[in-house]
DNA sequence: CTGTTAGCGCGTTCAT
DNA sequence: ATGAACGCGCTAACAG
């Protein structure tokens, strides 16, 4: 059986060089309406299909796109919205040849930013988990093959959904709010913290927040503070899935009847979001999308939008 | 700033030919230990890294690792196990300028893969979902740069994991144990049925069995089947952390308390095990180590290791 | 609009 | 052991 067919060849069958084959199929560059029905004639009858990586080594561009999630925890790269996101690139990547690679970057990513600028194979990087200066910082050899998902990149309307959350809680009579928040060094944890703050002061509530950081230990321990500083809390909003299975584990433990006495709000609707007892009441937004929208956008496609929409899942905890 | 250096200016500056560098930096080719000292010194000096592409493209090797999941349901890829294993990846294969891609391939996956062997930009293959049949009919063309993750490739030591479940609810006491298995078509489901059928009858129990196909809705639907065709059932063990949520689910609207009446036993250690209510019992094994090596076996590195640990963690359903 | 000529950066014969 | 020359497959610059 003969190899794959190369571009000489199907220049050869259509009568055209090698130059115009390649203008024709890469779609750059002119080409006169006959020439360009005979490559893509030949091309078709031989079946063939560009190589990648030839063409991206002459054109300099890299075979792969990098994934760098900035965060402190080293385990960041198991998080749940990590993985689907990652998975949801490679997935995307995959008709145009390219791979995906994932690394996590420390809080001061700088340095490995400029590393990653110089890296030949990189085709572009989607970041997620940085603050704001660094996206005024960016390495300018990243400049057009650069995305951010999160505050000032593509982002989740996380207003839209925290904010229906908590109108949810107040209008069901819920008088005592807490949040249970983001980290202070992400960018993307600053929008839920301002419409929080905006929406309580406007209802005359008090402001009762904890940071957190997306995981279920720190939402356990979270919700211990939360029930020790204001104990007539009778409601806690978190940001993330995880932190809110956490803090159900608490209430439990301490016998807070949910949504009786708590209600309980997410951030994600992860897959196990409606297994838990009582199932959880949060907000979903398209995690997959996003990550495939970062990825042309980084890519170098125009984004088509910018904002995902966060609609609120009520279930049984609020 | 001077853009990368390339293998010329450190053979130059080594005082050697470019092939001489070629050879001493890649390692395959013989070399006196002068010109390797200075090609090493050289390339140190000038910080040099050798371009994957054009290194991939002149030894005609891929640039990305395929990750090819065989599954009937069209939401494979976001299943936790392949989110986790395809992350895992791409972390994995990062170092080596590759990067990893994600496609479903149906159930009857033969000319995809010939079209996947003659793809020029995939290094290597890693399949998950293979049945025996598959696996004896591989294109010749992925000789050498394949690796399968279940029954026949790099596994979970399932027999054990699944093994040591049965047995426990045997020694507490479990008379009347059914199982929600894995679906037909799947060579890694086939393990542990084997184990479990060993298992009862070797102890003089009853062969309950229902198939499942790890996802929560089956375990819901396939609960309830166990329910009605063996009423006095008083455990339920399944191969999969979100069947036996599912399980949870159907038990906890019957009124069947768990694990008083009937005991229920999962099969990954998913993050959300621990936080499901009860807590499931279930077997845990290292689904990122695996795929590491998976991804590392399939681009010719040795395998250490074929079969991986699976550890019970019994928690409160069990 | 088209073909010719040079690369992209590295691996690999083949002489020497 | 080493270097010259060529090849990987495609794209870009330049004449025409």
């Amino acid at each position: 059986m003969s190899s794959s067919p190369v571009l000489a060849e199907v220049a050869r069958l259509a009568g055209v060089s090698a130059a115009t084959a390649s203008r024709v199929l890469s779609g750059r560059g002119p080409a006169s309406a006959d020439s360009r029905a005979a490559v893509l004639r030949a091309a078709a009858d031989l079946g063939y299909v560009p190589h990648p990586v030839a063409s991206r080594l002459a054109r300099g561009t890299g075979t792969r796109l990098l994934f760098a999630v900035r965060d402190r925890r080293t385990d960041i790269l198991s998080d749940p919205f990590v993985t689907r996101a990652a998975t949801a690139m490679a997935a995307a990547t995959d008709p145009d040849g390219l791979g995906v690679c994932l690394r996590r970057l420390p809080l001061d990513a700088a340095a490995e930013l400029d590393r990653i600028a110089a890296d030949r194979s990189v085709a572009a990087v989607v970041l997620a988990g940085h603050d704001g200066d660094l996206l005024d910082h960016l390495p300018t050899g990243l400049r057009g093959r650069f995305a951010a998902i999160g505050a000032g990149g593509l982002d989740v309307d996380s207003t839209a959904g925290i904010g229906a959350l908590l109108r949810h809680l107040h209008t069901t009579g819920r008088r005592r709010i807490a949040l249970i928040g983001g980290p202070p060094w992400l960018a993307a944890a600053r929008a839920p913290l301002h419409t929080y703050t905006g929406l309580m002061r406007e209802a005359g509530l008090p402001i009762r927040v904890v940071p957190g950081d997306f995981t279920t230990a720190r939402g356990r321990t979270a919700a211990r503070t939360v029930l020790r500083r204001w104990p007539d809390t009778d409601a806690i909003a978190t940001v993330s899935d995880a932190t809110a299975l956490g803090v159900l584990q608490t209430l439990a433990e301490t016998g807070v009847r949910v949504p009786h006495d708590v209600a309980v709000t997410g951030f994600d609707d992860v897959p196990f979001a409606a297994c838990a007892v009582p199932a959880l009441s949060t907000a979903t937004h398209p995690v997959e999308l996003i990550a495939a929208a970062a990825a042309q956008a980084a890519l170098g496609a125009a984004p088509r939008d910018r904002l995902f929409p966060s609609r609120p899942v009520l279930r049984a905890t609020a």
